[in-house]
DNA sequence: CTGAAAGCGCTTACAG
DNA sequence: CTGAAAGCGCTTACAG
């Protein structure tokens, strides 16, 4: 036998498809007796509405759209774990696009998928959420969306971000209480609002204790583990050095790390890495890496929530705690 | 105004809407001009058809499904951009679904799955695709599917794997072509049908250089970092050690390295390391690792393939090649 | 509190 | 090579 249907389930419960069309969509005014008599016929027909059907018939599709464009597996799938699991809460499903946002007519691929597919909402991973074609688009369209981390028009639309920069100053905090006064800094990529939010928490940290800020301590890093490799090559280049090192991610402390070790310092007795992201490889490294958690998956989860709860179109904003991570990477100056 | 219907196509081309929907459906039997006149409606009406609407009409609702319950992101993520990329290509979208297959209801789950999104096909990710329950579900729905790396009924349905008995056996090849003859093995996690395959190309590779097998020298893993560091204190306990170690896969290398480091081994002077996957982190951690690079993102875009092409109702099986990555962590004994 | 009718935008099966 | 009609399984707007 094929699939039930909302007739059947009517028929089998003797009432008009209407008034189970009322009980699918938790609507009032159902007498508690005919839907109880509606539920026990869907559970015995093991009936489950389409969604094609509803989505045609309706206004909602009961899918989102993720659109990313990141190099980061790890970044990408933890957004995706975030907001798929709060989709199968809410009975929704989640539909993953990647995009390419040098592509010239990004913003036409977008305006189609939104079109063939009807997605109730859209949630924008960096660096996709920068993009101000797709974001016109969307706009014009009409399909809520929310932005994760977005760098650029701050208050443009419903977003959801972590305290970079309390983070970075709690983080340098740390080290300054473990008596750390010579404390480099690896910045992250410049294209990358988070570099500098996480720079000026370092910065503000240091102030707050009196701490002058060395330029020669600082070094431009691009986010790699690269680009860490260089940056440690330069701080610890000479005897006079850094008793701590502070990188705006994982991979660029990772590399410091490697470097360290080529010199045949000791982490953390001679040079204390602290990180930022806490990937994967922060906990594999010997020793492990102090770090900052960020909440990846609950920022995802925070947007299917505003998508599937009506907040988007209202705009709203959330900021999610972040978790300070103190490993073996880090000590007493 | 809103979007464009068929109808909409149909009226600027002076057809009817069946002759529309040929055309879209890359049907034979139209005019050379028809079909002309009826693209340039299309696309001065920025046409784009309801995919709810073709999905509730006809047999076919360009959406695909990857199902997984993988605590590894890295994994997961691999594959979904492999599947997401070949179903962009062929006009078809990629819908996420992480399951619990400890639950004991997961086959209804499957089921309701199957029956509110209509997918054309799912793709099984490991270790959902030795699911009997699942397996059965979807059977009896006549939904195609195909499996990666299937570790149970090595026949049944569709799948994609890769030679890792073959990978196993050249990378074991490669450390004796070394002049290694004291090789270490760490198995993987015993559930894991892979960790026999493995075993079985390095025991192959030894056999077939007339080197003996020594149990002494072979630790079983559970593929976690920990346990690869309990494999690797029970191989370089005392001064009777091997001259290399091959791990089952990545995190134990990490963890057997890590071991190395604490006791004052240099790698690969002392002791070469070999693993296999090439997760991000081989390349981070000094040396470099040894490994082999599993065709992750290759499986499940050969995976969507065999669904959008028919091939999975077939039963296609495909072996994809993998690669050995011969990097820092190993040398001359 | 409940229902009859229309319609969402396509494809199917059939006719010509 | 092309088209008129029915129907997919729901929700909407309305009536009672």
């Amino acid at each position: 036998m094929s699939r039930a249907t909302i007739i059947d389930v009517a028929a089998a419960a003797s009432v008009s498809i209407k008034t189970v069309s009322r009980v699918l969509n938790g609507e009032p005014n159902v007498r508690p007796d005919t839907r109880a008599r509606i539920d026990a016929a869907i559970a015995a027909l093991n009936y489950v509405p389409s969604l094609s059907a509803r989505s045609m018939a309706g206004a909602r599709s009961f899918l989102l759209g993720l659109l990313f464009d990141n190099p980061s597996p790890a970044y990408v799938g933890g957004l995706q774990m975030g907001a798929v699991r709060r989709c199968q809460q809410a009975g929704y499903h989640l539909i993953i696009e990647p995009l390419d946002i040098e592509t010239p007519n990004v913003g036409q691929t977008v305006a189609d998928l939104v079109s063939t597919l009807r997605v109730d909402g859209l949630i924008l991973t960096p660096p996709v959420c920068d993009h101000a074609g797709i974001l016109a688009v969307l706009d014009q369209a009409g399909t809520p969306y929310v932005r994760i981390a977005p760098d650029r028009d701050p208050d443009r639309a419903a977003q959801v971000r972590m305290d970079d920069k309390g983070a970075a100053y709690e983080m340098t905090g740390l080290l300054l209480a473990q008596g750390h006064r010579d404390i480099g800094f690896v910045k992250g990529h410049p294209e990358h609002g988070a570099s500098h939010l996480r720079f000026e928490g370092y910065a503000a940290a240091l102030a707050a204790q009196g701490v002058a800020l060395r330029s020669d301590r600082i070094v431009q890093g691009r986010f790699s583990f690269r680009s860490g490799v260089e940056a440690g090559e330069a701080l610890l280049a000479g005897p006079d050095r850094p008793t701590a090192i502070f990188a705006s991610n994982d991979d660029m402390a990772l590399g410091i790390m490697s470097v360290a070790n080529a010199k045949g310092l000791t982490v953390p007795r001679d040079l204390s890495i602290a990180g930022f992201d806490d990937t994967a490889t922060a906990q594999v490294v010997w020793p492990q890496l102090t770090t900052v958690r960020q909440p990846i998956a609950e920022m995802s989860a925070a947007a299917a929530d505003l998508l599937i709860s009506g907040g988007a179109r209202q705009g709203e904003a959330r900021l999610l705690p972040y978790e300070i991570m103190v490993r073996g990477s880090t000590g007493p100056a």
